[in-house]
DNA sequence: GACCAGGCCGAGC
DNA sequence: GCTCGGCATGGT
């Protein structure tokens, strides 16, 4: 086992983790495992220190440190807010949850198996696709996989991908893999319109799939992914008398929340989908 | 059983 | 340019 501890001042570690930008952490003993690149880790938070542990050589933990972006700006982000009423409650209800900077592929693949489905089951479809597929790796409970590379994922038959469970995404999955496989996923040096316009040409990736990756993937704060709970939380909170539809939110999310605006949605995200729910609904 | 889920695509206006 | 139905599957 290797060890590492690092300083995480306002980081909340089990929202960050749990929020659904990611969809491979489990509760594990006192923390959570999961998977980063293709090492087994278990990850713990006691007050301001995350622990850290590994089955292999972690190595100088860089890639740890920037998976969990512990040297993110955190005051300056979240200080660069609109003050209103709806953030302010936001940001209380969950202070300290932060933006992962995940493996693009595995970002850009989960979240086109997202679509229409309730993030458990993204989940276990998820879930299904590394078991089946990706590599074995030492874990500290067993056995855990890694998550199947582009390669792999376009040799796989579109029916055997439709047994886990994915349905209607399968040859999107497929098709995209094919793509990234042959092309890459290279954003270096385009703008973030260049970017979305590149990825949305991929199969089953839309506006919403775009900014996802762009996001938890790419470091792209200004990335804005509007789904139907940001939509809930724009009709609640900014649209209350007002019509809304997505042309509209669109705009609104360029134009109000600031240079950290990703951030602000995922905590908008996180409040509207933990918190108002049990309010209301419609 | 009805309704909905971190949507996208193609067809028809 | 826009709206709308279809798409698989399972949770609530």
């Amino acid at each position: 086992m290797h060890s590492a501890a690092f300083q995480a001042p306002c980081y909340d570690l089990a929202a960050t983790l749990d929020c659904g930008q990611a969809f491979r952490w489990k509760r594990f003993q006192n923390g959570w495992e999961g998977i980063v690149g293709k090492r087994w880790v278990y990850l713990e938070q006691q007050n301001e220190t995350i622990s850290a542990q590994t089955i292999v050589n972690a190595g100088d933990w860089l890639w740890l440190r920037s998976y969990l972006q512990l040297d993110a700006p955190y005051q300056e982000i979240i200080s660069s807010f609109p003050a209103d009423d709806s953030i302010k409650a936001a940001l209380t209800h969950c202070r300290g949850l932060r933006i992962l900077k995940q493996d693009p592929w595995e970002c850009l693949a989960t979240f086109i198996l997202s679509s229409t489905k309730q993030i458990v089951q993204i989940k276990q479809i998820v879930e299904l696709l590394c078991e089946r597929f990706g590599d074995k790796i030492k874990s500290g409970s067993g056995i855990a996989y890694s998550f199947p590379g582009t390669e792999k994922v376009a040799q796989i038959s579109e029916e055997d991908l439709r047994a886990c469970k994915m349905g209607f995404r399968a040859p999107y999955l497929k098709g995209t893999a094919e793509i990234v496989a042959a092309e890459g996923l290279d954003l270096e040096g385009l703008s973030l319109a260049e970017a979305r316009e590149r990825l949305m040409t991929l199969p089953g990736v839309g506006r919403k799939i775009a900014d996802c990756v762009l996001l938890f993937a790419y470091g792209c704060p200004l990335a804005f992914p509007v789904d139907v709970w940001v939509m809930k939380a724009f009709k609640d909170l900014y649209f209350k008398r007002r019509k809304l539809n997505l042309k509209k939110a669109l705009k609104f999310s360029e134009s109000y929340f600031g240079p950290y605006g990703g951030y602000a949605q995922q905590y908008l995200f996180h409040y509207r989908r933990t918190i108002l729910p049990k309010k209301s609904n419609g």
